[in-house]
DNA sequence: CATTTAACTGAACAGGCGTTCATTTGAAAA
DNA sequence: TTTTCAAATGAACGCCTGTTCAGTTAAATG
């Protein structure tokens, strides 16, 4: 047997996969060439070409990397017990796992209009899937009576796009602290759905 | 005399703006040419600069307008009274306002890391003024008693991303009118400042 | 009708784009 | 030390990019 399989590709597969996240949140998907991203690695362009298939398949991958880390890591963190409960732990989760992600939020929200239909497709499903979890919260809480709210559908948007938006003002070093900003959020979400 | 200034400006200058505004928010600023501009308009691409100094100026007056329009219409609809009448106004307003115009909020929002510095600026600072005068109608509310949250600033920046993010997904054929929209954010506001 | 000139064309410029591929490199395996 | 081949190079492909400008067109003015 010859070298083994990948012991360049090892160190260089992430470094392209960092680069390309890092450029493409920066400046966007269509204004960052392959030239560009393979400069920022420290390689020619056509090298490139032995981790992606191509430029659309490799903001696919980040974006899909990026859902399905999200599905996992809410899987890990799974909660049971009642709907308030649940509904703490939904937004604790969601502002811990997004806040240190600012780069793979921003992509995930700004470049849907750049993947093939069929990319885009598989995107929104995995993005259901998320939403799916925080709406049964909602109508277990609802159907308990714990919760009082109007719509589950529209306040369980309301919720992600409201703890979402955090994105892109927080700042580590700005006036608040994680903690600080998981309570300010937390009695926010709480007061949304009528605890 | 010769011919009137800008007798054909006049019909093919909008033209050059409304062609913009669609393919950039359908494609992204990077995406679309200035080829493809000037062939949704029905003219060739050195025509263009009749109508704006480049490429970079067409983005910006696109953000620039529609961010004054926004509060050039505050202006307008602006009400005096009870904070809580203010905030009903405020989020009445926000989305009769923003939502028949999905094309001019997206691209507000994505198109930003386009825009040069100064222009950047420009525009977060024309932001910023909308911002404020609902982080003063939450401050009156505090101060008067009636409202009762953590923070004005993060839940002025809450309630803009729950607000806006509607943007994202309402569809006039959809399952909810606009006057039931409308009254389902009235009321999700008004629990967020904890009335 | 003759003149004026705003509006537009169409070609050109220099450079960048995504992608391919024959060739070179160099470290691990034998 | 020799062999092997994954990894990377660098040139080339055809096409597209934003922008400029000399030249053409045609409608309104005098």
């Amino acid at each position: 047997m010859a070298r083994k399989t990948g012991s360049h590709s090892e160190i260089t597969g992430p470094k392209v996969r960092a680069a390309a996240l890092k450029l493409i949140a920066q400046h966007g998907f269509a204004a960052v060439s392959m030239r560009r991203i393979a400069e920022e690695v420290g390689v020619q362009a056509g090298a490139l070409y032995n981790y992606t298939r191509d430029k659309q398949a490799l903001l696919f991958d980040l974006m899909c990397s990026h859902m399905k880390e999200l599905l996992a890591a809410r899987e890990a963190a799974a909660v049971s017990g009642d709907p308030v409960a649940r509904l703490d732990a939904f937004t604790r989760f969601h502002i811990r796992w997004h806040l240190p992600r600012g780069d793979q939020v921003f992509i995930s929200y700004m470049e849907l209009r750049n993947l093939t239909p069929a990319n885009f497709a598989e995107i929104e499903r995995l993005r259901k899937v998320y939403e799916d979890e925080l709406e049964t919260v909602l109508q277990d809480g609802v159907d308990a009576g714990l919760f009082h709210l109007d719509d589950t559908k529209v306040t369980t948007l309301a919720i992600i796009a409201m703890l979402t938006g955090m994105s892109t003002w927080y700042r580590a070093e700005g006036r608040l602290s994680l903690d600080r900003i998981e309570a300010l959020y937390v009695g926010m979400v709480r007061r949304l759905v009528g605890i």
